[in-house]
RNA sequence: GCCUCCAUAGCUCAGCUGGAUAGAGCACCGGUUUUCUAAACCGUAGGUCACAGGUUCGAAUCCUGUUGGGGGUACCA
């Protein structure tokens, strides 16, 4: 039997066979069919005996007995008749099943040591992983974090459930917060570059951002003082009527400005490619805003002609959504130029034309459920046979104990700072346990980077995208306990053990009589690997495999402490086997948490 | 106002299509190292699952309402 074949669930994937035993004893106990769907089949707890528990309340209804006579009598159906089914015990309504060693031995030695356990099953089908969009006005912070190592994740989920996977990053690179910058640093800069000031190319922008906030406050300010209201002193300040002009001038293919902001846009895509190296993020193609913004306008045409939008008398375009539940929205300007969405209509056939694929993920925070919900709505009344593939990941913010991160207040965390930091950290609690002394220098680099990355990104992963996340600058991220470090740290020890054992790389086959207790779990939950993967790629949730990994990590943790050493171990049967156990745990590990992006170390 | 998401231990989080006595980690307290790495393991303690109804043999889970919090509701992106 195949695996792939016997998953049918997250929660209890092997067990299709006392699925259709169940109904064959319904069958020949009460004389009724009764469908799948009506059986409850799930794990035994721990604290009773058996591995499979039966909840036989719905077959009560059947049996017209009590749950007790019910489950009991299925019971022993099920023991004389299925020869895996060794003996069974009923509390209350529950009909707990033993199953016999023999079958797990057979799933762990046919399945779990196959080569091509856990490796993803090409299902043909294309997907796009849209996620990181920057702005290219400012460095990137905790917020981004979080998209970049959620967005890398999924794609990466989706490859091992067997789609081709398109990673993309829409790049906003124009428009008004980058003229705030230009203009700042054409003012202030006094000709700073990266190289005269040492300054990471997307902080040196960034800096200018803030200035130029600074000065415009000044500017408000001042304008207030001479009578005049908050909002007219936001639109009359001088400076932002210089970045409007700049803003035109750019549009206008006006060459000083656009040779400007080549460079500066070049100093933070330098900045950038050094936060995504560190992070270990990367696109397969890159869509940038000034290639994209006049896209859409086809679309407003075609979405007229079709009469799905209407044009207001000012000239402006509309699409009417109050019959779906949701506003008339704008689509584009009375002065026939595009708004965010109308770019976002032109963008997401762009990308269909370019790739066709059948399904396609756009990871951006929650603040923008609105947008999106109009965004495919819009195309699916355009008829776009792709629309329901789209899908927004929605995430939620990164807040700190204070609130919301604040680029203008300095409240945000820095994303080069903050990785630098875990290293450092990384490095400060290795050395104080004095794991490394015998590393060579490189080593012990790339080692601190692991753990320190480690941390940070099961940090992030292992909350569900959709909540909300606090971070406490105050309050380092943990190393031990339900961390990424925790999961690295077991597979080195297993690394090490194995490497102690000697054990070589064509395994054979695990030939012993019978299973321990902490054996018997191990296997039961390395089994569930291939399910973990697909449901959490369904969902599109890296939690739900980080908080799997987890798991696997501390019940090794449990057996490795429970069994006697096993390189000491003298019967060479036992041995192997337990080293087999110990083998594809290793290799969970590793498939598993490189796709959270966490690298494993062989020794820490 | 309207829409939407969230609320589980002191803190950070799991809890899957409704199933048995709601689970981890951190912090706290106690124990484990002549045994394969103690970033580990074992144990104690910690809960009115925001609140109130409802559906059900059975509800943290589904439905309705209330409260509290986040986000949205721009010819911004």
């Amino acid at each position: 039997m195949f695996l792939s074949a016997l998953v049918f669930n997250r929660y209890f994937c092997f067990m299709n066979f006392i699925t259709t035993a169940t109904i064959d004893a319904v069958k020949q106990l009460y004389n009724q069919s009764i469908e799948e769907s009506v059986l409850n089949i799930q794990e035994t707890r721990k604290e009773f005996e058996g591995q499979v528990t039966i909840v036989v309340f719905p077959i009560t209804k059947i049996s017209k007995q009590s749950p007790e006579q019910t489950a009991t009598a299925i019971g022993e159906y099920l023991v004389a008749n299925v020869a895996e089914v060794t003996a069974f015990n009923v509390v209350k309504g529950f009909l707990n099943l033993s199953i016999a060693d023999s079958y797990w031995l057979n799933l762990f030695n046919n399945e779990l040591l196959s080569d091509d356990f856990g490796k993803p099953k090409p299902n043909g089908k294309k997907v796009m992983v849209e996620y990181s969009s920057p702005n290219t006005n400012k460095p990137l912070h905790l917020g981004h974090v979080r998209n970049n190592l959620l967005g890398y994740s999924v794609a990466e989920l989706l490859k091992a459930d067997g789609y081709e996977v398109f990673k993309v990053n829409l790049v906003n690179d124009r428009g008004i917060h980058i003229c705030k910058s230009m203009l700042a640093w054409e003012k202030w800069g006094n000709g700073e570059t990266p190289e005269s000031s040492g300054l990471k190319g997307d902080h040196l922008v960034g800096k200018y951002y803030v200035i130029f906030d600074k000065e415009y406050k000044k500017e408000i300010d001042a304008l207030k003082a001479e009578g005049q209201t908050e909002d007219e002193a936001k639109k009359n300040a001088p400076l932002i009527k210089e970045a409007q002009q700049m803003l035109l001038a750019w549009e206008a293919g006006d060459k000083e400005v656009i040779d400007l902001w080549k460079k500066m846009n070049g100093w933070v895509y330098d900045g950038f490619a050094v936060s995504y190296k560190n992070l270990g993020v990367d696109f397969d193609k890159y869509y940038y805003e000034s290639n994209t913004y006049l896209l859409g306008k086809d679309t407003v045409d075609e979405g007229l002609a079709k009469g799905v939008f209407f044009k207001k008398e000012d000239g402006s375009v509309w699409i009417d959504l109050t019959a779906d539940g949701l506003d008339q929205k704008l689509v584009l300007r009375a002065d026939g130029t595009s708004v965010y969405i109308t770019q976002d209509l032109g963008t997401a056939q762009m990308k269909y034309d370019d790739f066709g694929m059948d399904q396609s993920i756009y990871v951006v925070g929650n603040e923008q459920d609105y947008h999106f919900k109009v965004l495919f709505l819009i195309l699916e009344k355009l008829g776009k046979s792709w629309a329901k593939g789209l899908h927004h990941l929605s995430y939620g913010m990164v807040d700190l104990p204070s609130g919301k991160m604040k680029s203008r207040e300095g409240t945000v965390v820095d994303a080069d700072d903050l990785i630098a930091e875990m290293i450092e950290t990384a490095k400060q609690k290795t050395e104080a346990l004095g794991k490394t002394n015998d590393f060579a220098e490189a080593d012990k680099a790339e080692l601190y980077y692991n753990i320190g990355l480690g941390a940070l990104k099961y940090f992030l992963l292992k909350v569900e995208p959709k909540k909300r996340l606090l971070f406490d600058p105050n309050e380092s991220i943990d190393f031990q306990g339900n961390t990424g470090p925790f999961i690295q740290y077991t597979h080195a020890r297993i690394k090490s053990l194995l490497a102690k054992a000697n054990f070589q790389l064509d395994v054979k086959q695990s030939e012993v009589a019978g299973l321990e207790a902490t054996e018997l779990e191990m296997i039961m939950l390395l089994a569930k690997y291939p399910a973990e993967l697909s449901n959490a790629a369904k969902a599109y949730s890296p939690a739900f495999l980080a908080n799997y990994l987890y798991e696997v990590a501390k019940l090794f943790n449990k057996f490795y402490h429970e069994v006697p050493p096993i390189v000491k171990e003298e019967n060479q049967v036992v041995k192997e086997h337990r080293l087999n156990i110990c083998k594809v745990t290793a290799d969970v590990l590793k498939a598993g948490t490189a796709i959270l992006g966490i690298n494993v170390p062989e020794r820490m």
